[in-house]
This record gives structure tokens, sequence and C-alpha cells, in this order.
DNA sequence: TTAGTTATTTAGAATCATTCCAATCTGTTG
DNA sequence: CAACAGATTGGAATGATTCTAAATAACTAA
């Protein structure tokens, strides 16, 4: 009986031609397995950690970086302090919780951005980062 | 003859109530004397060094930290290594070339963003940002 | 399976922007 | 001018991230 779970992420890594290694597939496991989700390297690994992977926080780095590379994540800037990686590649936007550091998706189909200028000559548009900064209300 | 440059920006200082000292007038005289910029700490730190003012990292640091405060900058998050700061504080968006770091700004009249879900319950928002990411044509 | 090649992992050092600190100065006010 | 609150400063501390070189694991061919 072939173990599917753990086939899945081995096959997902191997599209993306990243070496399914142990660790690379507990990390794919704990950033695919569910609902799409946000993640910073810290908190990758102290979830692997919690789930009994044992891995250097240098591994996490280096696989949240070649899986973005791959295309399986994105990155994202939203707080100058850390980095987030997103699970959800597809056009989407953010709601930031500046209290918390939380981020929830805004589904890119809703929202219309109007009126952009067009890219200034000899560049591109690579893509449109639209950060809804939050506060609770006071 | 009241020398009125000076006097501008300590003015401007005081009514932000921030004690116009020689280096927070030297500051501002770099970022607000001319049209609107973008700086990082560092090169407004060269840059005071270069116009033959010495101050010191920190209070470059400090000072941007303060004029933010009082509402004559704002903090731009883009690219995760450092912060920038925008002389423009009123409605706008930004042009950021993922090469050089160069950011420009997208006056944000022209701009029009429709589609976003209302804020979270016991929440407000606070602002949106729109980075429009830029490479260059290969 | 084994040997050989190459990719990956890892601990720890190194980096870099930023913040913090305690001591020293300076602006302001009376 | 005196005196105090507020500013400045060099350097140490921090924290996320990257780098490095050595050890280990995955793949491939025979």
């Amino acid at each position: 009986m072939p173990d599917t779970q753990k086939g899945d992420f081995a096959a997902k890594l191997r599209v993306a031609q990243l070496r399914p290694t142990k660790q690379r597939v507990a990390l794919a496991r704990l950033l695919f397995a569910g609902a799409d989700r946000h993640v910073t390297a810290e908190r990758l690994h102290a979830e692997a950690a919690n789930s009994g992977v044992r891995l250097s926080l240098a591994t996490v780095y280096n696989s949240l970086h070649q899986f973005t590379a791959a295309g399986l994540l994105r990155q994202l800037i939203v707080d100058g302090e850390k980095k987030y990686f997103d699970t959800n590649t597809g056009e989407h936007h953010h709601f930031y919780f500046e209290g918390s550091g939380l981020l929830t998706d805004i589904p890119g189909g809703d929202v219309r951005i109007e009126g952009l200028p067009r890219a200034p000559a000899g560049t591109e548009i690579e893509r449109v980062d639209v950060v809804v900064r939050l506060k609770s209300r006071g």
C-alpha cells in the first residue's frame, strides 16, 4: 500500500525539480496539506519541530526560497521585520493586521485596480501588490 | 535679514513640536527643500555627510521616526531589506524597480481600487498600499 | 547492490539594517 | 545665566537572514 500522502508531496517536489528529501517533504506537508497559509521561516521551523521533524533553520530558509523560485510559494513584504511566504500563488491581495502581524487573503477576483499609469519605458509590471493595513478599532 | 530658509525648516519642526536642533534642521532641509523624495536612513546619512553636516546614524533614525510620528513623513515597506521614508504624505501609490530599489510615486487621485471587502469586525482600515513592482524588460 | 557523483543539510559564523543604551551635550525657559 | 528636559552620540545589542565549509543523503549507472 503506497503512502499516498507522502507520495503527493514528493511528486510535487519532483515536478518542481527539487529532490524530495526528508526535510523538504516534511515542510511541503506542513505548507501544502491543508488550506492556504502565510508563514515566516521562524514559525515554520517551530512548527516542524513541534511535529517531530528536526531540521535546521537554514534548511527552512533554503527550502522556502527554492519553493518560491519554483513557483510553489510567493514572498510577501508587508512589515519590514520579516518575510512572509504565501502558499496561495494566484492573483490576490492581503489584509495585514498591524497589531498581530496576521495576514489574510483578499480574493484577487473581487478587487479591481483602475487608473494605473503604464509601466515606464523599458520596464514591465512584475506584479501589483495591494496591502490593506488594519488596526483594531479604538 | 532673517535666514528665511533656515527659518522655514525650524518653523516646520516647531509646528510638529520638535525642537529645531542643528541636526533636525539639516535633515529637514535635505528632505523638504525640493521635490518629494524617498530615502533610506543610510542614504540620508550619507547625503548629510556629503553636504558637510556631521551627525550620527542613530540621529538620522531618530529623526526619521520622529518626523514620521509627526506626520511629516510616511514609512514605506517595499523590499524587506530596508525601510524607505516618503516626503509625500498624501494619498498615492508607488512604482518599485526591483533591480535598483528605486521608488517613484503614482499620484493617488488617478488610481481607483474597487471591490475591496470591508474591514473585518473590530478593525478599521489604516491605509491601503499599492506597490507596482517593475522589472526591466528583457 | 555498490561506487561515484552531485545535491542537500547543517551548525555556526558573518552580515546588515535597525534599535538600544548610558553618557554627554544643547535648546529653551525663567 | 542657571537649570532641566530633551537631543545626540558611539558603540553595543538585536534579530532576521545569508553564507560557509564540512558532513550527509539522494540519484544514477553498471
